[in-house]
DNA sequence: TTAGTGACTGTAG
DNA sequence: GCTACAGCCACTA
């Protein structure tokens, strides 16, 4: 197991801006580009095992929809947590996903 | 080891 | 705008 990828993942999400959300192919990006988006998404899954917390309901897909509210325990958490934060959701998307998108720097 | 799967994305029609 | 296909890499059985 290499945790240097799952780390950096989770390092990228837990720096997410509250009212701020990105994409799976930003943090691929961010990281080099060297692991496909769907390592991304595959890595925030093992978040739950992870010893801190990460807030993988802030990480959508590039359509600014909720793909990964399936794997919560409680799909309304996600959306809960997101609108707690002032991020509105509609139909399991977000709503101006381009105005609180927000990349890696 | 091989095959199947996945919280995705970009390109083409 | 949407649908379909391919590429992507790590993990599990």
């Amino acid at each position: 197991m290499q945790d240097n990828f799952y780390d950096k993942v989770f390092e990228v999400t837990r720096k997410i801006p509250v009212g701020k959300v990105t994409s799976y192919g930003a943090i691929a990006k961010f990281l080099g580009s060297a692991k496909s988006a769907r390592m991304v998404g595959w890595a925030l899954n093992k978040s739950s095992l992870h010893k801190e917390y990460v807030p993988a309901h802030r990480v959508v897909n590039r359509k600014g929809l909720l793909t990964g509210k399936n794997h919560f325990a409680n799909q309304n958490t996600m959306i809960e947590l997101l609108e707690s934060e002032g991020i509105k959701v509609e139909d399991n998307k977000v709503v101006n996903f381009q105005e609180v998108f927000w990349q890696p720097e």
